[in-house]
RNA sequence: GGGCCGUUAGCUCAAUUGGCAGAGCAACUGACUCUUAAUCAGUAGGUUCGGGGUUCGAGACCCUGACGGCCCA
């Protein structure tokens, strides 16, 4: 501990001086009788004669505390609200007072006594009985302006969420938006299961993975970057219906939109299509929504964005051409694609077709401007990889990316179910993946198996839940919805 | 990885052209029994992110490193 700190000596000094008075600094015997918003319910806006009778035990942390000389005003948080306490020397009595006043704002604090309204109105807690529960020895940011410093307040995210009210309410809502997704899937049949995360072969997305080490086994794993192949299996195993919120690890750079760990639905649907799960994903967001934000027309960073179905739907050629300003005689043409592309300044690989190209052109000039929910279909099957190829086109797959406010928040397709399709595709992958072994360093052959036996024709979606609540929360960057985001540590 | 910006008391922030490092809140002492950014009087609190340099003199200028933010890849 930095001892060199005035306010941490003063405090230091302070604690030993109540325990040398007998004064129990982390005592655990105090039940309160009740959290602070039932009774700010019960008392509503009940004159001060009607007030609900009897004595209220409460217990939280001092967050604000005004001192007289015989008489005090403080204010106590627990995790359900605030209440202001009044404490009065002819009530506690002078030796209780003597001690109330060695308290600091930050104490957690329990105190007993019935309610009355102060002159202003206020309800108050008379207490006449008080126990000090946990000293605290460092200072709280300060009451008026807080903390803002963004890099304290992800370091300390507990100061963060002791000061800061919106801070706790959006983590409450990122609570509430993955039990309401559950709830939705559950009333579908859906099935919540757990597969592994750590994988002998990284699969199921392209991105450089974590590695690390079975000391047993002598062998080196992989934390997950998708659970996709493992959800698959499941349905080779006649789960018709299965999906799983968990995290995934990409050992990619950091930004307001990426967490190297970070919340990943994904659930996968026998018998049904990529078209199916865009009916199901409308109805789920904007349910969601309606039930997190009172409305299906919510604001995000200034925007409004309405959320009500059905929502647009553009095949990616489509998007080009209306949204991006793409000349409809290239977006036809594979080599005016490619042309139009390397115009524009994208640098592609040699390897590249104009699938690649027709999706760097999409991230460039459409992708920001799709505020509204818009679900694009029709991705070349170049970078699809694990979709099922189009019936009448096989150079497209049955695939959709939803977008919102300019970002992706769920890709889904019409899953690829043919062993030997899928072979080849596996191996084009990794003839292409250039010298980065890192990324896609081998194939999942028992996937492969396993769709040998047969997987029932289905659809499968993944949904960055990160993302969604960033979404339904306001919220500028990912670290703002994740209570610990990655950082450096403190001392390089 | 690149560019730009930032880091000063526990917190939020000042500091003119390079000239004694400050305020508010928090803290401490005292007064005060309905306050609510309580009030009044007084006191204390600094490795100006680290290291190096220029200068009579550096929080400020130069070099370098750390951490963070934004944008780009």
């Amino acid at each position: 501990m930095d001892d060199t700190n005035q306010i941490l000596r003063q405090r230091l000094q302070k604690a030993r001086d109540l325990a040398e008075q007998g004064v129990i600094l982390y005592d655990n015997s105090f039940t309160p009788a009740h959290r602070i918003k039932d009774i700010l319910a019960a008392a509503d806006d009940r004159p001060a004669e009607d007030l609900p009778e009897g004595r209220f035990s409460v217990a939280g942390r001092i967050m604000a505390l005004r001192k007289f000389g015989k008489a005090a005003f403080l204010h106590l948080q627990d995790e359900s609200g605030r209440i202001q306490i009044y404490v009065k020397r002819d009530v506690v009595g002078p030796e209780a007072y003597s001690l109330f006043k060695k308290l600091d704002i930050g104490d957690i604090v329990g105190f007993e006594g019935p309610l009355f309204r102060t002159k202003t109105g206020e309800l108050t807690i008379q207490a006449d009985r008080f126990r000090l529960l946990t000293k605290s020895l460092r200072p709280l940011p300060e009451k008026f302006h807080g903390l803002t410093d963004v890099e304290t307040r992800y370091r300390q995210r507990y100061v963060d969420l002791i000061v800061n009210p919106e801070v706790r309410e959006t983590f409450r809502k990122r609570v509430r938006i993955i039990r309401l997704v559950r709830e939705f899937l559950a009333n579908r049949d859906f099935l919540e299961v757990e597969t592994p995360m750590m994988h002998p072969v990284a699969g199921g997305a392209t991105a450089r993975p974590f590695k690390t080490h079975h000391n047993a086994l002598d062998m080196d794993l992989y934390l997950r970057i998708a659970p996709e192949l493992y959800l698959k299996r499941l349905l080779v195993g006649g789960f018709e219906r299965v999906f799983e919120i968990n995290r995934n690890f990409r050992n990619e750079g950091l930004s307001t939109r990426h967490n190297p760990e970070f919340t990943m639905l994904e659930f996968y649907q026998a018998y049904a299509t990529y078209e199916d799960l865009m009916d199901l994903t409308e109805e789920m967001i904007s349910w969601i929504a309606a039930e997190v934000c009172g409305s299906m027309v919510i604001s995000y960073q200034g925007a409004t964005v309405d959320l009500t179905p059905p929502w647009r739907r553009l095949t990616m050629d489509q998007a080009l051409v209306e949204i991006g300003g793409v000349e409809p005689t290239v977006v036809a043409d594979p080599d005016a694609v490619l042309a139009e592309a390397r115009k524009r300044g994208i640098e592609l690989p040699p390897t590249a077709g104009p699938g690649k190209a027709k999706t760097e052109l999409f991230e460039l000039l459409v992708e920001e401007r799709l505020v509204d929910p818009t679900f694009i279909t029709a991705y070349p099957t170049e970078v699809s990889p694990l979709a099922r190829r189009n019936a009448d086109n096989p150079e497209i797959t049955d695939r959709f990316e939803l977008f919102i406010t300019g970002r992706e928040m769920a890709n889904a397709f019409s899953e690829l179910n043919d062993p030997l399709d899928q072979r080849q595709r596996f191996e084009k992958q990794i003839a292409e993946r250039g010298d980065d072994e890192e990324i896609f360093p081998e194939m999942d052959r028992d996937f492969v198996r396993a769709l040998e036996y047969g997987m029932p024709p289905a659809a499968g979606e993944g949904i960055g839940i990160d993302r969604l609540v960033m979404l339904l929360t306001d919220s500028p960057s990912i670290r703002d919805v994740i209570l610990f985001p990655h950082l450096r540590p403190e001392k390089g």
